[in-house]
DNA sequence: TTGAAAGCGCTAACAT
DNA sequence: ATGTTAGCGCTTTCAA
C-alpha cells in the first residue's frame, strides 16, 4: 500500500476543509467560498484548490456545514404509513424534485410514533428546513404550532390550519367522475346508471360521489336512491352488493365505482350472472391500478395525478424556502381513461 | 400574545441548549448529561432541567449534535430507481427498522447521480453512519473504496464487492419455482409444463429458470426444448408467444412463468382459445401482485419476501454499527401460495 | 455530582 | 482576491 493509498483509507474523515487549505496553499476561507461558489476566488487558488481536493478526496462534512449555515439542506416527509398503490409514485416525485434542488429526503412513518405518544415528532426544525406532510401524517397540534413559528411545510391531501395561508396539494376527484359519468350518458347512452360507493364518511368518498350527482343532474336524470350500492373500496364488498341488487332484480346499464377494486368486484358479480360488460353494462372505476391493463375487458377508470401532485408540493416547499408568497390551495386535475369496461376501446 | 407564547414563536431555533442550562441554574455540560442519560445528574437538577426544558419547548439540534460527537444518527438508501412493486415494502421494512433504532432515513434514486456523472455519491460516510445498497444503487468503484476505509454498508439484492465480507441479502428464486413446479407435478399430476421465460441475462430470470429445470430433471421428466416460451416479464409479450406456441399445435397442461405479468398474457392466449385454467391447463406466476387475488381465475404464485428482506438487510447494518461480525450472505425464502389457476382452492 | 473549556468542521463577517 | 477570526450548538475530557 503506498503512501497515498494509505492516506486515503484513514481519510474519509480526517479530511477537512483545513487538509484542503494547506495543500492548496491558501486559507480556509477561500477554500470555503470556492466550495460554495461565493465570494472571489482567483483562478490559480481555485486551480490549486480542486487539485487539493481531488487528491485527499475531500468531502466537506455534512453537519458541520449545516450547524455553521444553520440550514440542513434536508426536506421531510411525513405520513402515517408507509403503503397502497399512492406511495412509490408520491414518493418518486418528492424525491426528484427535492435531490434536483439539491435536498435530501428523510422520511418518517409517523403511526408508530403517534402510537408511542411521544413527544416530539420526529421531523420538525431542529433536523429539516421544512416538511411535506401527507395526510394525516402530522396532528393539527403541531401543525399549528409550527405554522406560528413559519416553519415551511406544505400539506398534501391534507388542509393546512385554519388560518394559515401555507400551501396544500389535492387531488380533484368530483370534476373528474362528473365528466365519466357524463361520458357514460353521451357516449354511450346510458341513462340507468349506479353508482358503487366508497366508504361513508371518507374524503374522497364523498367527492366522487358528489361528481356522480353532479352529472345525473346536469343530464337531467333522475338521482334514484336504489342505484346508490355499497362498494366499500373492496372487492368481495361489492362483488356482494352488486351480486345482491342482481339477484333482487335491480336493473342498470352502467356502474361507476368510486375506486378500482370495488370495479373489479362489480364485474365478478355480473360475469357470475352471464352479464356482459361492457355490451349490457358499462363499468368504469377509479385509481388508474396497474391491473386495469390486465384484467378482462380492460378496466375504464380515472388516474389520480398522484407524482404531479408530489412535485407540486415539493416545489410548493422550495418557493417557500426562497421566500416567496404561499401559493394556496392547488387541486390537481384527475383524468378519465377510457378501456374497454366503459365501451370504448377493443381491448 | 402572553409572554410564553412569544418566547415559543420566537423560540424553535434560539433555544438552545444554554437556556435550558440557564434556567434550570446548571451547566450546559449537566444538560447534556442529562439529554444523553450518561454520565451522573443529580435527581434535583434532572427536575429542574427536565421542567426546563418543557417550559422552553426545547429540541436539540441535530447539526450541532451531529458535529460534536461524529455520528449522524442517519442511515442512506440507495437505489437506481424508485419504482416497481417491491418498492413500497422494501421502503416500509427499512423506514421501520431504521425509526425504531433512532436512525433517520434519507433516499436517494442514483439514476440521476449516474447520468450527471456527479463526482460524489450523494449519500456516504459525509452525511451518513451507513448505506444500504439496493441492485446497482451504487457503482461497483464506490463499494470498493467504501469498503477499503471500513464504511458500513449492506447489500440487497446485490453482490457485494469482490473479498468483502460485507453481508448481503437476497430473494430466493430457484428452490421456490423448484418447488413450485413439483407441486403441479405431484399435487396436480401434470407432466408437460412450459416455462415463461423473463429476460435473458436476467438475474432473478435465470435462477426461476434453473429452478424449473431442476423440478423437472427431479421428477424424471424430460426437458423439452419447445417448452421453454418467451414471456419478457411481459403480458402482452407473453401472449403472444403463447398464441403463437397454441397455434403451432404445442401441447402442454401446465404453465410456470417467470412472473405474474407474463402469467396474465398466457391466460389471456389461452383464454381467446377457449383453454380452461386450471381444467385444462395449470398455470403459475411469481411475485405476488396485487391483482392476483383480482384476476379469475385467481393467480396461484410465488411471493417474494420484499420486507422481510429490508428488515434483515436493515438489522444487519445496525449489527455493523455495534461492530458485530458482518453476517455474510443471507437468502430469504419465497413462499409458493396456491389459488386457482394452479388448481388447487375453488376461487 | 458538577462546571469550565476545548473542540467538532464549517460559514460568514470583517479586515486587508 | 484573500486571510483572520468569531461563532454555530453540542459533546466530552478534565478538574474540582
Amino acid at each position: 500500500m503506498n503512501k497515498k493509498a494509505q492516506d486515503r483509507s484513514e481519510a474519509s474523515d480526517s479530511v477537512t476543509i483545513r487538509s484542503v487549505a494547506k495543500l492548496a496553499k491558501v486559507s480556509i476561507a477561500t477554500v470555503s467560498r470556492f466550495l460554495n461558489q461565493n465570494g472571489y476566488v482567483g483562478a490559480d487558488s481555485a486551480l490549486r484548490i480542486r487539485s487539493a481536493m481531488d487528491e485527499l478526496d475531500y468531502v466537506p462534512n455534512t453537519s458541520a456545514r449545516n450547524l455553521a449555515s444553520s440550514k440542513t439542506w434536508t426536506i421531510g416527509l411525513l405520513l402515517e404509513h408507509i403503503a397502497g398503490d399512492f406511495f412509490t409514485p408520491l414518493f418518486k416525485g418528492i424525491e426528484a424534485e427535492a435531490s434536483e434542488a439539491g435536498y435530501s429526503l428523510v422520511t418518517v412513518s409517523t403511526a408508530p410514533w403517534k402510537d408511542l405518544g411521544a413527544k416530539n415528532p420526529p421531523l420538525g426544525p431542529h433536523n429539516t428546513d421544512g416538511i411535506l406532510v401527507f395526510a394525516d401524517g402530522l396532528p393539527e397540534a403541531w401543525a399549528e404550532r409550527w405554522n406560528q413559528s413559519g416553519f415551511p411545510m406544505v400539506f398534501i391531501q391534507q388542509e393546512p390550519p385554519a388560518g394559515s395561508s401555507l400551501p396544500s396539494v389535492h387531488v380533484e376527484n368530483t370534476q373528474a367522475v362528473r365528466e365519466a359519468v357524463r361520458h357514460l350518458i353521451e357516449a354511450h347512452g346510458r341513462r340507468r346508471i349506479a353508482f358503487l360507493r366508497g366508504q361513508i364518511g371518507q374524503k374522497d368518498s364523498g367527492e366522487r360521489e358528489a361528481g356522480y350527482e353532479a352529472a345525473i343532474a346536469e343530464a337531467g336524470l333522475e338521482l334514484l336512491p336504489e342505484l346508490m350500492l355499497e362498494g366499500g373500496f373492496d372487492t368481495e364488498i361489492a362483488c356482494a352488493s352488486v351480486g345482491a341488487a342482481l339477484e333482487a332484480g335491480l336493473a342498470f346499464d352502467a356502474i361507476c365505482a368510486a375506486d378500482d377494486d370495488s370495479a373489479i368486484g362489480a364485474l365478478r358479480a355480473m360475469r357470475e350472472r352471464g352479464i356482459r360488460v361492457p355490451e349490457d353494462v358499462s363499468l368504469i372505476g377509479f385509481d388508474d391500478q396497474e391491473y386495469c391493463t390486465l384484467v378482462d375487458p380492460s378496466l375504464s377508470t380515472i388516474r389520480a395525478p398522484t407524482e404531479a401532485v408530489a412535485r407540486a408540493a415539493t416545489r410548493a416547499l422550495l418557493a417557500l424556502f426562497r421566500g416567496e408568497e404561499p401559493k394556496g390551495r392547488v387541486v390537481l386535475p384527475s383524468e378519465v381513461i377510457c378501456r374497454r369496461s366503459c365501451g370504448c376501446s377493443k381491448r
